[in-house]
DNA sequence: CTGAGATCTCTTTTT
DNA sequence: GAGATCTCAG
């Protein structure tokens, strides 16, 4: 079987793929860059030990940190394994694992088997009621990150002081889960180490165990990993330390050293050689970069909107991109309000990528405490919750005290109120009458029966979880409640709540779609079976927030919206990045610059063939301030705003095409596809004169800022379901485009021709039809690839190679032509510009050019004298978006540059569009025009993913026993 | 004390 | 633009 499994197997795999996905190493580490192949790679890996090593699927657990990550990897491995085997495999996020260990055998470490989850609102809700009474100065926030930094990592290191008062909430906290029974993510973790380190023989079955995306581990999840893997030690991982953006979840990658120190005899393998897709993307971006740059000098047009240019791009493609092909990522899920109101008001149909927590709207959580609480009544917070939902004449004052009565007799809510109704209480707190009457009927009866049909529905009396709920919401008259709170509003909100409903039938229907199956049985170990649906379903809800809409809507092709924490491992031809400002990435709460750069890089690195970054001029919601770029491509940007929006020509697109490996209608036919629409040019957006005339110039920032919004609202109230492109692109007079302009609050518009593309990996040798995706050689090394071993480095060596090697980086201000972007090692990037590359010393000393090229901002960093002085800098700020598009083309002709300049200058009063372009490089215009100072250098912290890639390569310092290729460990598979 | 209406405040990312 | 919090009438 074998032979012929393997034929197949791969045959989809490239040499270092092959290597990694067949090892016979105990331990391997795969490190390798985006668009690498990585989950490939692992799912591959997972049907090698089955198929070919012969273990047993049960026996094999593939762990992840998300759910989406599981689900795709489930669904991978799935197919490739075939036969439904996958099911067997345990596979998870690293929660739902634990969760799953923990529920079959957590009652030897005393755990209650009928725990329930506290999720991310519970933690946070009962902290703060600790915080409120001890009166301590702290922050609940704060106190919720450090307790769950101190779960995870097991250590905080602050000062003394802070830590005893966050010591007594943590310890508060932790009595309070104790008593509901709940535990939170973190104790998930924590708890399942305490089992696998007392029990070993719960996980005695399993032969090897994979990590995907192993970057993204913190304390706990080490330890778990390998208390899984102690039988036989067994493990693979697969990382990308750039693509580390969980650091705030106490992510470590020093995890990765960890993971060299114990497991001797690693074996390392890098994809590099699978960046041959990839990198060919890049050879080819590269050219339609240009198409657009050539587009450049035509003065009609400029800005644009995500929604109309995913029109655009459709008609124009004919049809080769459609809505699925395209996603808008965004640093806060917030954000997608404006996103999402601007595609349903284009008619563009999208389905939303995490953030958006269905489970989180109050009318599915007051459902969600319902079943909590028929679950398992001492859930005294749900309790709480709902004790007035609907309204029975409860109050907070009530409540609380209520509350504290029962903690201070070391009972709960439910047990004090059953008590209570039966008369044996001595009040302390007083419940009226008529309250008293509601809550024994309404509540405590309905809560019973409810509990009492449930228990015999275990004893196969035929009522499924959905008629609990359903007779729930009768009992409850759910209906007739949302309707009495949310007026006219209220019909989404019951439609939500039978959507539940219907998610609640799916999850019966087919409960491993959505939860995972038993654990497989372990010869002489002891296990509860799970068989309580509730509490499966509840946990399912506690772990993986977000429903699966995919079964309904896979017919129509959707854009999609999503977080970049939920875009990570995912890939489309066109990607979207509409809030890239200061604020927002970087986070305006977010300490870790490092982290949000290569949040951005994550982002930037979904998108296949097009990319777009966009940055509004405003903020939404009051603020005086125009918003600025983000530092993180401020200096990308200074050179390559485009004055409009991307063009889809006809070469432009047939380039994407290639990249796709899609064909391009021809031409006659995708004209005829759009007869009565779409500008072909994007034009939406005024000149910098005609804003002049349009009444636009400096009137001051805030001023602007109030029109702006006037018009936003005036405009929602009067923009029917006309056709968005005839009536805003097109026909409409510029004070209408400027209106529906504004009222897309992430209006600005950064086009980036992809971020391979800012930073070209070579020179285009022959600019020819020629680039076909497979023919560049795989030479060419995924700059990020390296970047694990150069962050293994930098541990040992930080400073000194940092510095060295970015020193010249940070240099803040530079002449013309005195320093360079830093391109290809070996052959100058862009042959018509002058300078030297940065690194000379890299550069003789043989990192590979691509390490370098890959940097995404400073690699471009160049400058030239400052046109302006910052006196010059406008203060305000007229309404019309921003254009940007990294590109990576060729220096342009000194006129151009003349001209661009021109074109910023005028930006200076009016602020159009601007256009920054790579080639024509000037970020000290940038400077002027944001009236932003620049920072003395992009990496003023930290190792941004990119510099790090700057530095020399060298192999990893850990000694190894053997060397690569030479004796392998032996399995013993016998 | 409750409940309705007004006002203030925020807003990361995921399990 | 929703949630938490505050204010005041009953």
């Amino acid at each position: 079987m074998a032979a012929v499994n393997n034929a197949s197997l791969f045959s989809t795999l490239n040499k270092a793929q092959t290597q990694a996905v067949s090892s016979n190493a105990p331990t391997v580490a795969i490190l390798a860059g985006p668009g690498s192949g990585k989950t490939h790679t692992l799912t591959s890996r997972v049907v090698w030990l089955v198929d070919h090593v012969g273990y047993q699927p049960c026996d094999v657990l593939v762990a992840t940190f998300t759910v989406k990550a599981a689900r795709e990897m489930k669904e991978r491995i799935g197919k490739a394994l075939g036969g439904g085997r996958e099911k067997k495999i345990v596979l998870g996020t690293f929660h739902s694992i634990a969760r799953r260990y923990l529920a079959t055998y957590g009652q030897r470490i005393g755990l209650d088997p009928k725990f329930g989850i506290a999720d991310d609102s519970d933690s946070r809700g009962i902290i703060t009621r600790i915080c409120k009474r001890l009166d301590t100065k702290i922050d609940p926030p704060a106190a919720k990150a450090w307790i769950s930094k101190k779960k995870a990592r097991g250590t905080v290191d602050d000062a003394p002081t802070k830590s005893k008062a966050f010591m007594t909430c943590f310890m508060e906290y932790q009595q309070h889960l104790e008593r509901a029974n709940l535990l939170d993510y973190d104790d998930l973790l924590v708890r399942c180490v305490e089992l696998l380190r007392r029990y070993p023989s719960c996980v005695s079955n399993i032969q090897s165990v994979l990590i995907d995306e192993y970057q993204d581990t913190n304390g706990v999840q080490y330890e778990l990993m390998k208390l899984f893997a102690q039988e036989r030690r067994r493990i693979t991982i697969v990382g990308d330390p750039d693509q580390s953006i969980y650091g705030w979840r106490s992510a470590e990658i020093r995890n990765l050293f960890r993971f060299l120190r114990d497991f001797n005899g690693t074996e390392e393998i890098s994809l590099e050689e699978n960046y041959r897709s990839s990198s060919s993307i890049l050879d080819v971006s590269l050219r339609v970069i240009q198409q657009q740059r050539s587009l450049r000098k035509e003065p009609t047009g400029r800005g644009g909107l995500d929604r109309l240019q995913i029109k655009r791009a459709k008609a124009m493609s004919g049809g080769m991109i459609k809505e699925d092909d395209v996603a808008i990522l965004l640093r806060s899920a917030i954000l997608s309000r404006h996103v999402e109101s601007a595609l349903g008001k284009s008619g563009i149909p999208y389905k939303m990528i995490g953030g958006f927590k269905f489970y989180e709207r109050t009318e599915i959580k007051v459902v969600l405490d319902y079943l909590r609480i028929i679950h398992q009544p001492d859930n005294n917070d749900a309790l709480a919750r709902i004790i007035n939902v609907p309204k029975r004449g409860i109050g907070d004052a009530t409540v609380k005290s209520l509350l504290e009565e029962a903690e201070r007799g070391s009972t709960s809510l439910w047990k004090l109120l059953v008590k209570h109704c039966r008369g044996d209480r001595n009040a302390k707190t007083t419940i009226r009458k008529q309250t008293e009457q509601k809550i024994s009927g309404e509540l405590l009866k309905l809560i019973n029966n409810l509990r009492i049909k449930w228990a015999d529905a275990a004893k196969g009396k035929g009522f499924d979880l959905v008629e609990l709920i359903e007779q729930l919401l009768k009992d409850l008259g759910f209906e007739k409640h949302l309707e009495d709170t949310y007026g006219d509003e209220y019909e989404s909100r019951w439609s939500n709540v039978q959507e539940f409903v219907a998610l609640a039938a799916e999850f019966m229907k087919d409960p491993s779609l959505t939860e995972e199956d038993a654990l497989p049985d372990i010869a002489s170990v002891e296990q509860v079976r799970e068989t309580d649906v509730l509490a499966k379903f509840l946990a399912n809800v506690s772990l993986a927030s977000d429903k699966q809409t995919d079964s309904e809507n896979q017919d129509k092709p959707l854009v999609t919206v999503s977080t970049i924490h939920a875009a990570k491992g995912l890939e489309w031809p066109m990607v979207f990045i509409p809030a890239v400002y200061k604020g927002s990435i970087p986070h305006i709460r977010s300490d870790d610059d490092a982290e949000e750069r290569r949040l951005l890089y994550v982002a930037m690195t979904r998108a296949q063939a097009l990319l777009y970054l966009s940055c509004p001029l405003y903020g939404s919601h009051s603020s005086n301030d125009a918003l600025q770029l983000s530092p993180f491509v401020e200096d990308l940007s200074a050179t390559q705003f485009l004055k409009r929006g991307p063009s889809f020509e006809r070469p432009t697109m047939q380039e994407v095409g290639r990249i796709l490996r899609r064909e391009l209608p021809p031409e006659d036919a995708i004209y005829k596809g759009m007869a009565y629409m779409t500008p072909i040019e994007d034009n939406l957006f005024p000149d910098p004169t005609e804003a002049k005339e349009t009444g636009r110039s400096s009137t001051g920032a805030s001023s602007e800022a109030r029109q702006l919004k006037r018009h936003k609202t005036h405009h929602i109230s009067n923009t029917g379901q006309s056709n968005p492109e005839v009536v805003e692109g097109w026909n409409a007079p510029y004070s209408t485009t400027m209106q529906k302009s504004s009222s897309f609050t992430l209006p600005g518009f950064t086009t980036a021709g992809a971020h391979h593309v800012a930073n070209p990996q070579e020179p285009r040798p022959k600019p020819g039809p020629a680039a076909g995706p497979s023919r560049r050689p795989v030479s060419n090394r995924p700059p990020a690839q390296r970047t694990l071993r150069g962050f293994v480095i930098t541990d040992h060596d930080q400073s000194k190679t940092t510095s060295e090697a970015l020193g010249p980086i940070l240099q803040p201000r530079r002449v013309l032509g005195q320093s360079q972007s830093v391109g290809n090692r070996r052959n100058p990037i862009y042959p018509t510009q002058q300078g030297t590359p940065l690194l000379k010393k890299e550069a003789s000393g043989g990192i590979e050019s691509a390490l370098t090229d890959h940097k995404l901002g400073s690699a471009k960093i160049t400058s030239r004298p400052t046109k302006m002085t910052p006196s010059e800098q406008p203060q305000a700020v007229p309404a019309v978006k921003q254009y940007a598009c990294f590109s990576s083309s060729p220096t342009k002709p000194e006129k151009d540059e003349e001209e661009e300049a021109t074109v910023v200058l005028a930006e200076e009063q009016t602020r159009p569009a601007s256009c920054f372009h790579s080639t024509t490089v000037g970020a000290p215009q940038a400077l002027g025009f944001r009236g932003v100072k620049r920072p003395a250098g992009l990496s003023h912290e930290g190792i941004a993913p990119m510099d790090r890639l700057k530095k020399p390569f060298k192999p990893l310092t850990i000694k190894r026993p053997w060397r690569k290729g030479a004796v392998q460990p032996v399995y013993d598979n016998s």
